[in-house]
DNA sequence: GCCGTTTTCGGCCCGACTGTTTTCAGTCG
């Protein structure tokens, strides 16, 4: 057997879609499109599903049928899939790598192949400066000049981007284009609207009684590089800063349907479509429309209320339960922007921070936060400076000091303790004990299996110190995927053991994800949202925290840290004399 | 290929822009 993981078969279905797109195959790509979509977000190894409950078991994901279980199974057992080998002998096209190119789909690929033999990156690249791509029918000049300037363009992307580095971005061009006259409203819309961790172009809609003006302004902001694309009330534009952004300007009364068409996702809209479709409307970006009457489109309140729905939060826009739980008006009150009192991991110049622990205060403090953390890396991580026992003493006593001096403030005694590779930590019994919150993490032995990481963990959890689990799956979005790590193990024993799980808010983590926070809070986890800040900068992106525990369905008691400094500890120590009990 | 409080068969979301066309296919969101 093979433990093909959620990411690669979505990444072969996703193939296989463009295939038959290219093929012209009706339907068929959807359907690879959906069930890839499904399975790349779900926070369960579709592997560890068949283990456990066979194929009845991947049948149950949504979008999957027979055959896309065939394939999974195929896959588990051979590591190979047959339909794919074939597909791409009938096409040795890397036609993945050139539909990332902006402008080129699978039936110009095809094209391209059957005329010029173009079969990767490189043969295109050389076909559009040899000017072969402008002599052919169907094409021309422009055509190849676009390829060309894509080409460019994805030398040097990134790809997808963290939320985090992109919002503020977003933000800056958004409030640049609401001082336009005329123009009433300005919203970011697509996945930063849903908070989704990482980005791929910024999507703009405004209401506007001048749109030609606004959009006039939009492509001679200083922050635009070159103009994709222009239209009567939308323009394409990509940005100095190596990402594109769109702007789409309708009026007023349309403002709703259009932000709801462009917040998304996509499935969510193909969801409510196909529901308007059953009742003869239609729903596209000016409204929900029965034969030639508007029935709704000022507000997506409107719309959701036509369908006898609740209006649903950006963030959980998914199609993952969030139509049936609106209809219901069943959907959980997700934890509002704010709600976290104080902040659970902060580093300082005693480790790897930049700042004293009185400057961090003093910052987290103007960010309007009652309580912060202090946990500085411990021993075991030699390069950080790692504190051991009697630094912790003396550190306590700093902290001391400096809580006298901050008022309706509060300093918590904390550290992030390394879990071992054999799953004991790097402090003592009485370091540990002179901690008012004890976190732990893994910092090394990275590559280890998933047995063995996964029970380091779960033994460190046991400890009975131990109170939070931080950045549980490791995953640093612009570098590193998770380590092999069970994330339902780790969530089973963190119920069992009584330990929270951190949703760490720094934009290249943001660990737990999503579907992993649902996960948890499902199974009665509690979570804890922190920055892992390591200089006063970093403090700003707890919103980032709580937008990604709104993904996970999370309410405001599901998050330790919501509550006040005096509930918070007296949470922690109820739960240490509780487990110390049990032990004796 | 998937799916079903109308359906196990017959459907499957909607519209704008571009480039190369003389009315449209391809791509994108």
């Amino acid at each position: 057997m093979h433990k093909v993981n959620n990411q690669k078969i979505a990444s072969i279905f996703y193939e296989i879609a463009l295939y038959l797109e290219m093929e012209g195959v009706a339907f068929k790509p959807r359907a690879y499109e959906r069930a890839a979509q499904a399975i790349e977000s779900m926070s369960e190894e579709a592997y560890d599903i068949y283990k456990k409950d066979g194929e009845k078991g991947l049948d149950a994901i949504p979008g999957v049928g027979k055959s896309m279980t065939d394939k999974m199974v195929e896959l588990f057992k051979t590591n190979k899939l047959k339909y794919l080998n074939q597909l791409r002998k009938r096409y040795p096209v890397k036609i993945k790598e050139i539909t990332a190119i902006e402008g080129i789909g699978p039936k110009m690929v095809k094209d391209l192949y059957k005329k010029l033999g173009v079969k990767n990156l490189k043969d295109l690249e050389r076909a559009a400066k040899a000017g072969k791509i402008a002599s052919l029918p169907g094409h021309g000049k422009k055509t190849e000049e676009n390829i060309l300037k894509g080409l460019g363009f994805l030398k040097k992307s990134k790809g997808r981007v963290p939320l985090g580095y992109i919002l503020p971005l977003a933000e800056t061009v958004r409030d640049k284009l609401k001082k336009t006259p005329g123009t009433t409203d300005v919203e970011i819309a697509g996945s930063i609207r849903r908070r989704r961790a990482t980005i791929k172009d910024i999507d703009l809609i405004a209401a506007s009684s001048k749109p030609k003006e606004l959009l006039k302004k939009f492509m001679k902001l200083p922050e635009v590089a070159r103009i994709l694309e222009k239209g009567e009330n939308r323009a394409f534009v990509r940005l100095k800063e190596k990402i594109d952004a769109d702007l789409i300007v309708v009026p007023k009364k349309q403002f709703g349907s259009a932000l709801l068409h462009f917040t998304g996702s996509r499935f969510h809209n193909i969801r409510l479509r196909a529901m308007a479709k059953e009742h003869g409307w239609t729903l596209n970006e000016y409204g929900l429309i029965k034969k030639n009457t508007t029935l709704a489109s000022k507000t997506e309140k409107e719309i959701y209320a036509k369908f006898k729905m609740d209006w649903i939060p950006p963030e959980i826009r998914e199609e993952k339960g969030e139509i049936e739980a609106a209809l219901a008006h069943k959907l959980p009150k997700l934890i509002p922007y704010g709600s976290v009192q104080g902040d659970l991991q902060i580093q300082t110049n005693w480790t790897d921070g930049s700042y004293t622990i009185e400057e961090m205060a003093r910052a987290a403090k103007r960010l309007g936060r009652k309580y912060i953390a202090i946990t500085d890396h411990t021993k075991a991580l030699a390069m950080t400076g790692g504190l051991d026992e009697k630094d912790l003493a003396r550190q306590a006593k700093e902290i001391n000091k400096i809580n006298k001096k901050i008022k309706n403030f509060r300093i918590i005694k904390s550290a992030e303790i390394n879990i071992l590779s054999d799953g004991k930590l790097d402090i003592n019994e009485k370091g540990l004990k002179s901690l008012e919150i004890v976190s732990v993490a893994v910092h090394s032995g990275f590559s280890q299996n998933e047995r063995v990481m996964t029970n380091r963990i779960v033994k460190a959890l046991k400890n009975p110190y131990v109170n939070i689990l931080f950045h549980p799956t490791g995953r640093l979005l612009s570098r590193r995927p998770e380590y092999a790590v069970n994330i339902d193990t780790i969530i089973k024993a963190a119920k069992k053991f009584n330990v929270a799980l951190e949703l760490n808010c720094f934009p290249d983590r943001m660990d737990l994800k999503d579907t992993n926070v649902r996960k948890a809070i499902e199974a009665g986890v509690k979570i804890v949202i922190d920055t892992d800040a390591h200089n006063v900068d970093h403090l700003k992106y707890i919103p980032l925290g709580e937008a990604t525990a709104r993904r996970g369905w999370a309410k405001k008691t599901d998050v330790l840290n919501t509550m006040p400094v005096s509930k918070l500890l007296e949470h922690f120590k109820k739960i240490r004399i509780d487990k110390l009990r049990k032990i004796r």
